[in-house]
DNA sequence: TGTACATCAGTGAACGCGCGTTCACTGATGTAC
DNA sequence: TGTACATCAGTGAACGCGCGTTCACTGATGTAC
């Protein structure tokens, strides 16, 4: 394959980010080789360096792209017509087992906060991850103000959001063991529990995908 | 330095330990290197297997050792007499920025979740987090029912555990932007406050070293 | 208590490996005429 | 529309580096007599 068009070469562009937002959520964004990101469009590492700047540059774009898809993910829901029952889902699907048991296609901000962490003041992958973590919160606001929520305030979204990728994370590090599922579990119902003392707070429990 | 004591060689085990339990939470367990390790008791890095049997064993060993740390300090804290305003003022120190700051001495709990979660079910590094955050848990309950506290049962205790650590592993990884200190800040009132309706709940929020 | 010897904590060089990055090269794509 | 040429996406080998691990060696420590 020695000259794709521009077109493809876009399209293998968006596969390695696509493919590295998976990985790096799933392993950290240390054990994502660029070897291993060029080989998900099918491409050897050697053309990296005409797509993106450094590994860095790569890890970045991934993490907004990671946060980009939840994010799509959160105000496609209340479209389906009830707005109701929809946060309720959101909440109970967030902190399900099959989300602690596939980081890859879930939250960015409970998957990358470590390695946010761990980058420098003037890393790339910082900068998206605050950013992805700014707009989570104003989605969250907008769709507790949607569904009538009384804790649709700043503070509120701050402690619910808190809350939950400190369980999603907890969960993940003891996965195998019992104390996994009785986290995961134990906040589940009690945020749900916070939802049925709302105005039209319904119990979607069971109502993960 | 050709051959130590047992007793100088055994400090020197023990200086290892302690100095990657430290370097471990501050900096993630895969950035800590043997030389690093093994440079904190001023030896170098072709003794290491004379004290463990391999890297992973002694990030196990450093995992272990950092929950030690934080149990002592809770244990010790209600000794000092007074237990009321006690459970208040961890609550306060934890959501400090002095805590999300210095990692390398804080939580183990928050700082090595996504290491564990990363690690293989054989990896010792698991073994050791689970434990570690099973005493955490058992000591939050312990002192919950010491201070009186209406919500003592291991539910309520995993909620809290959740959101401390949710909120100081993202203020953590939004470090530097004014967001991180948003998080300490409606988490630390959020908590305190629940504490304010139990019996003898003082406000400690000033209680922080 | 002294002596002779075995043990073993620590050294420093070396290994193999995987990684991020660079580079000369290839040949189809894109463009200027 | 065709032709000639420049561009540049992708290849594969090579680089330098840091890492975990191994190993032959040193010489003070610990022990047996």
């Amino acid at each position: 394959m020695p000259r794709a068009s521009r077109a493809e070469a876009e399209r293998h562009r968006e596969q390695v980010i696509a493919a590295t937002a998976k990985l790096v959520r799933t392993h950290g964004a240390d054990k994502v080789s660029v070897e291993q990101a060029m080989a998900a469009a099918g491409l050897t590492h050697g053309g990296f360096y005409r797509h993106f700047a450094s590994k860095d540059d790569l890890v970045a774009q991934a993490c907004s792209a990671a946060f980009a898809e939840r994010l799509a993910d959160m105000t496609e829901t209340p479209e389906g017509g009830d707005t109701s029952g929809a946060r309720a889902a959101f909440l109970a699907t967030y902190l399900s087992a099959r989300h602690r048991d596939n980081p890859g296609l879930g939250c960015a901000a409970a998957a990358l906060a470590v390695d946010a962490a761990h980058a420098e003041p003037g890393d790339p992958l910082k900068g998206a991850y605050i950013e992805g973590v700014r707009n989570l919160i104003d989605g969250m606001e907008r769709n507790a103000r949607a569904s009538g929520s009384t804790a649709a305030d700043e503070e509120s979204v701050l402690v619910e959001l808190s809350t939950m990728v400190g369980a999603l994370v907890l969960s993940r590090a003891c996965a195998g063991d019992d104390l996994s599922d009785r986290i995961l579990t134990a906040v589940r119902d009690h945020v749900l529990a916070a939802y049925e003392h709302t105005p039209d707070g319904k119990d979607g429990s069971e109502a993960a995908e």
